[in-house]
Order: C-alpha cells, then sequence, then structure tokens
RNA sequence: GGCCCCGUGGUGUAGCGGCUUAACACGCCAGCCUGUCACGCUGGAGAUCAUGGGUUCAAAUCCCAUCGGGGUCGCCA
C-alpha cells in the first residue's frame, strides 16, 4: 500500500531496493548525531531501517533530523543506497543497506518514554501496565501478541478444515452455582435481577450440540472471581469446542493433531514427545502426587508405606496406623545438600502444609551397589529407627543409588501428595531438568466422576456436573459413587494444566439423577438447569468436548513465565486495570439506573 | 483470608543507624563531533528515599501500620 506516508516497509527493503527512491515511515528508534552526519534507525512494525540524513544531501532534512529525538514519528523519502565497505550491519535484516534521506516530515513528537524500550531492561510491572501502550512497543512483548494471533489463526484454519464452525455466545448470561465465583452485571430493566459473565461456554455449546452443530468452537472469553496467579486472569481466552457423535478418543485424537500442528509450525525447535502421552488419574497421582505433572523430567514418587509401618520410627508407624501414607523420591546426586539446603526444603514442605520432611542422604561412591549400605552412610536424623534392611528397601522403593538425597513426607495421602508434587518440581527446577526446549503433553483419563468434600460433607463433581460416566461404571453410581470414572480428560503440558474436557451426560434422566446426587433439589435443578434438561428431553446427541487454555498455551510457545506477557491488556493480579484505573466508581446516577445502592463497608 | 519478596531522580541499581551535600549506569537537556549502529567527548538539570506513625542525640537504613506490585497456599464445578 503506497501513501502520503510510505511506499514501502522498514524491515522489508533491502539490496535488490538499491538505487529506488522509496517514503518509508516508522518510530525514531535510536538517533546518532555526529554533527555532520545524523544517523536515524527507523522502526515500523516490519524491523528497522538505517536513515543517513548528510547535510549536503537534504539541508532542510538535515535541521528536522536534528530536531528529532527518541520515539517521534517520522516519514522520509530518499534513495536506497548499498552501504559503504565495512559499514554493514550482520544485526539488522536491512543491514547491507541504509536509505539516504532527501526529505524527512514529522509526523509527530513524542516525550521521552517512562521506561527503556528495550528487551533487556527489567522494568518494574506496575509501570509497564500503566503505559501498557508502550510496553508492547517492546520487541519482545510486540512478538508475543504476533505469535499469539498466528497460534489462533492456526487454530481457526485448522478447524475450519475439519468441517467445524465458529459461532459467538452471549457474554451476558444466567449465573449458575458451583464452580467459580461470577461476575455479575446488574439490570437495568429488571430491578434486582443480575446477568452473570460466562465461566465459559459449557451450556450453550451443548445447547448448539442439539440444535444440529455438529462440529462447533470459539475463541471465547471466560470469566471468573477468583483470586489471580501467574498462569490465572479474571478473564482469559479458550479454545473452547464440542463434537456430536464422538467418543473420549476422537476428542484426544484431534487435540493431538491440532497441537503437534500449531508447535510444529510457530516453534519448530522444540522437542514433542509423540504420541501424547496418556495416564490415568490413579497414574499420575501415584506417580507425581498431581493431576498436572511435568512430565519433562522423572524423579517419580514411590509409596514407602509398607516399608514402614513396622519400623522403630513412631511417626511413620502412627501416621500409617491412622489411615495416613509415607511417600517419597531421590534427588539424584543431592547427597551432599548442606544442613542449610535441607532446612530449605523442610520450610518449603511445611509451606505447604506437611508437617515435615525426612530426609536421607546416601553417601559414599556413586555408583556403589546398594547391598554394601551401612547405617553410617546413611545421613539421616532417623537412621537409628530403622534397620539396614529397611534403609535398603526405602532406597530401592524410590530408585536412589548410593549419592542420592532421599524425601519423605507422612500425613494423609492428600497433604503427601500436595507437598511431594511441588517438592519435586522444586527439585527438578535446581537440578535443571526442566528443559524450555521440550515440550511434553499428555492427556489424564480415567478421573472419578464425584469427589467427597469433607468441608461440607457433600459429594462434588470433579469436572462439572455435566460429565458422562464411564459405560462399565454406571451402575456404582448407586452403590459406591466414589469409584465410579466419569468420562472426563485434562490436557497437561510441563506441568500446566491445558485443559479440561469431557463427554457430555446427553440423558436427560441421568442428567437429573446426577445433580440431585449432588444436592440439588427438584426447585433449584429446574430453575437452574431447566432450559439444559428441557433441551435434553428433545433428542440430544452424544456429544463432548474439549477447551484448551489459549493464554497457558501461548505462554508456553512463547517461554514466558506469566500469562500476562502474552495479553495485550491484562489485569494485576488483584484484578486491576492500571492503565484505564478500573474498576473505580460510577455516578449516583449509574447506580440510581441499575437500582443499586452501597453501604460502607464494615472494617 | 494466610505466608513470603519488593518499593531510593524518568528507568535499573548502590547505600542498610552517623563517613551522604544520597552514589553509579542508562535516559533527559545544552554544546562539540561527517560513517555511526548500545556512537563518542564536555557540561548541566533531575530524588518530599511509597505513605503515616514510632524507637533513637541521630533513620533511606531499625520497628509497626497503611498503600502499591509480584510469588504462593486457600480458592479456581
Amino acid at each position: 500500500m503506497a501513501n502520503k506516508y510510505r511506499d514501502h516497509n522498514c524491515g522489508e527493503l533491502n539490496s535488490a531496493h538499491i538505487g529506488e527512491r522509496v517514503s518509508v515511515a516508522g518510530w525514531v528508534n535510536r538517533r546518532r548525531d555526529h554533527g555532520g552526519l545524523i544517523f536515524i534507525d527507523l522502526r515500523d512494525q516490519t524491523g528497522l531501517l538505517q536513515v543517513v540524513f548528510d547535510p549536503q544531501v537534504t539541508g532542510e532534512g538535515h535541521r528536522t533530523a536534528d530536531q528529532a529525538r527518541g520515539e517521534y514519528v517520522l516519514s522520509v523519502t530518499g534513495e536506497v543506497f548499498r552501504r559503504p565497505e565495512g559499514m554493514e550491519n550482520p544485526r539488522l535484516s536491512t543491514g547491507e543497506i541504509e536509505l539516504s534521506a532527501n526529505e524527512v516530515q514529522i509526523l509527530n513528537v513524542s516525550r521521552p518514554m517512562p521506561f527503556p524500550l528495550d528487551d533487556d531492561s527489567e522494568i518494574d510491572e506496575s509501570i509497564r501496565l500503566k503505559y501498557r501502550y508502550l510496553d508492547l512497543r517492546r520487541p519482545r512483548m510486540k512478538s508475543n501478541v504476533f505469535l499469539r494471533h498466528r497460534v489462533i489463526k492456526l487454530m481457526r484454519d485448522f478447524l475450519d478444515a475439519r468441517g467445524f464452525i465458529e459461532i459467538e455466545t452471549p457474554i451476558l448470561l444466567k449465573s449458575t452455582p458451583e464452580g467459580a465465583r461470577d461476575y455479575l452485571v446488574p439490570s437495568r430493566l429488571y430491578p434486582g435481577k443480575f446477568y452473570a459473565l460466562p465461566q465459559s461456554p459449557q451450556q450453550l455449546k451443548q445447547l448448539l450440540m442439539v440444535s444440529g452443530f455438529e462440529k462447533y468452537f470459539q475463541i471465547a472469553r471466560c470469566f471468573r472471581d477468583e483470586d489471580q496467579r501467574a498462569d490465572r486472569q479474571p478473564e482469559f481466552t479458550q479454545l473452547d469446542l464440542e463434537m456430536s457423535f464422538v467418543e473420549e478418543e476422537d476428542i484426544l485424537g484431534l487435540m493431538e493433531e491440532l497441537f503437534i500442528a500449531v508447535v510444529g509450525d510457530v516453534r519448530p525447535d522444540v522437542e514433542m514427545t509423540k504420541p501424547f502421552l496418556r495416564l490415568s488419574y490413579a497414574e499420575t497421582m501415584a506417580k507425581y502426587g498431581t493431576d498436572k505433572p511435568d512430565l519433562r523430567f522423572g524423579l517419580e514418587l514411590a509409596d514407602v508405606s509398607d516399608l514402614v509401618a513396622d519400623s522403630g520410627f513412631e511417626v511413620f508407624r502412627s501416621t500409617i496406623a491412622n489411615g495416613g501414607i509415607v511417600k517419597g523420591f531421590a534427588a539424584p546426586g543431592c547427597a551432599d545438600y548442606s544442613r542449610k539446603q535441607q532446612a530449605e526444603l523442610v520450610d518449603f514442605v511445611r509451606e505447604r502444609g506437611a508437617k515435615g520432611l525426612v530426609t536421607m542422604a546416601l553417601e559414599g561412591e556413586s555408583g556403589e551397589p546398594l547391598e554394601d549400605l551401612t547405617p553410617e552412610k546413611v545421613r539421616s536424623a532417623v537412621t537409628k529407627f530403622f534397620s539396614i534392611e529397611e534403609l535398603r528397601a526405602i532406597a530401592k522403593r524410590v530408585n536412589a543409588g548410593v549419592g542420592d538425597f532421599i524425601l519423605l513426607v507422612a500425613d494423609k495421602e492428600s497433604v503427601v501428595n500436595a507437598a511431594l508434587s511441588q517438592l519435586r518440581l522444586e527439585m527438578g527446577s535446581r537440578l535443571g531438568l526442566q528443559d524450555p526446549n521440550r515440550m511434553v503433553f499428555c492427556f489424564i483419563q480415567d478421573y472419578p466422576m464425584m469427589e467427597w468434600n469433607e468441608d461440607d460433607n457433600e459429594w462434588e463433581s470433579m469436572h462439572h456436573p455435566f460429565t458422562a460416566l464411564q459405560d462399565e461404571d454406571v451402575a456404582l453410581m448407586d452403590t459406591d459413587p466414589g469409584k465410579a470414572r466419569a468420562k472426563h480428560y485434562d490436557f497437561v503440558c510441563n506441568g500446566f494444566e491445558l485443559s479440561s474436557g469431557s463427554i457430555r451426560i446427553h440423558d436427560g434422566q441421568l442428567q437429573r439423577k446426577i445433580f440431585s446426587l449432588l444436592g440439588y433439589t427438584d426447585e433449584e435443578i429446574t430453575e437452574r438447569f431447566g432450559h439444559l434438561l428441557e433441551a435434553l428431553d428433545f433428542g440430544a446427541p452424544p456429544h463432548g468436548g474439549i477447551a484448551p487454555g489459549i493464554d497457558r498455551f501461548v505462554m508456553l510457545l512463547a517461554g514466558e513465565e506469566n500469562i500476562r506477557d502474552v495479553i495485550a491488556f491484562p489485569k494485576t493480579k488483584t484484578a486491576a486495570d492500571l492503565m484505564t484505573n478500573s474498576p473505580d466508581i460510577v455516578s449516583p446516577e449509574q447506580l440510581e439506573e441499575l437500582h443499586l445502592q452501597l453501604r460502607e463497608e464494615a472494617s
């Protein structure tokens, strides 16, 4: 596109353009004033171009360039020259050439930047967020935004080619109980009534299946009013997807194909494990203590309860007698951990709910057989409570060799798994096992349908109440609901939950039964879910889907450590927008219209 | 809601009870400089040390509270 501002992009000029008269436009990335010659690196979306202002070539232009400062916006017309011998800059795509300016126009001036726009400066995030539009000028942020576009475009094209259609669903919706806290929108026309923003388009996509759109997807914005984390924002984006007449394997196969295609396109340098790994929920909890394991490294957990149930160590014995377990793993080569390093690990698990951490350093020459292990070589506060046979058995069970450091936690199973899964990540990180150039995807399958909530004394859905049961476990719902497994699957990469999905219940009667098992009264069921139940009664097809989180996926692809860096305008961890200063108060008139009255918060 | 880390010119850091009239780098302003590309040289401006209270003869420095940012546990069907 040629117009009065430019006819070429800065980054796209090269030696083929030598001798041409061109116009470019962009920002002053850097200015080097030699008194006579002035060099300006002009930057547009495509890259940098060195522009030379020679007073002998352009008297007026040189005077203008003298006025230019960082981030001024210029339009320059001139001739493309090959750079003098030895003056090439191999770090620029345009480094062989330069533009000799004839005319230059200042399109806009700029105040000095509130922070440097290079990638190397670590700037306080609150300042970056306040001036997010400037932060996005930084090359890394800009490339993250481009990467995100590319990923979404690939997803759309991939699904379109397979017959999926994208359908938008409402943002103003009905609040449904359970799950995350809803963002609410007060209604002007209906005093005292509220819309809710969707936590996901879950029910709507099921209704679209009832409508006969057999392959639906949407790049869907979702809203959840919960506390934030590095990988959580109050509003985030999912690739929401649903299909009719499918089974679990159809969905997983599609995901595998899609993610291999996207990663292969945008990060051909990344190594993937193919086919994607499959783990049952029970297996991943046993081996990794979590249902979102980082499978780039081993350090697998092992249960040693049976080995220490009758040992002389009272803590282990009583924990097991009271229904708890003892699990642990071995950190290879860490037998030389100092008292201080050991104390750090003890604090680490205590902060995560465990009462303590038992450590055993197996000292000696690496490679020595375990059979030669003697009590003297086991450096631990608790060595004396165990026989050498018990110590050897523990070492063998956790796959520890001489030179390794055994880490054991005793408590009830949920506490042990929570503490050890995080300790495993910590050791993986300390040992440098989290290769940034590998993405290990896996599916977690065979989730329990429901979980007993001890605090509220009731059954809760593991996923959501629309999840179908595995065929052979349907009868269990009447006898032992905790044992029944669901057609529910999670999609995990490098320790991040990318996605949850399930085959849904398409039988209205069964759906009603699940709701009542979850403690809803008939009135509540009708009031909250009546529309869905009614729809299921009108010939709903078997269907299922999944909804990968796009922010987290792009974060992994970009090698970023938080999703804010792959979202153009994110909020802080306290859900505030520092650029627009939102949320903010509104006028009394606005409140009046919405039938709202504020009260003083008791402090 | 709990725990942890951070807050010093525009930015990043140093200073951690008196050697401080708060230092350094980058940036900014002015002057010089015709082949630089993180240009160079000379000079200059710029800081209620987040805010409030306390301890002390003396506080950027120690303590408490508040505010802001981040991490994490709880929470996130």
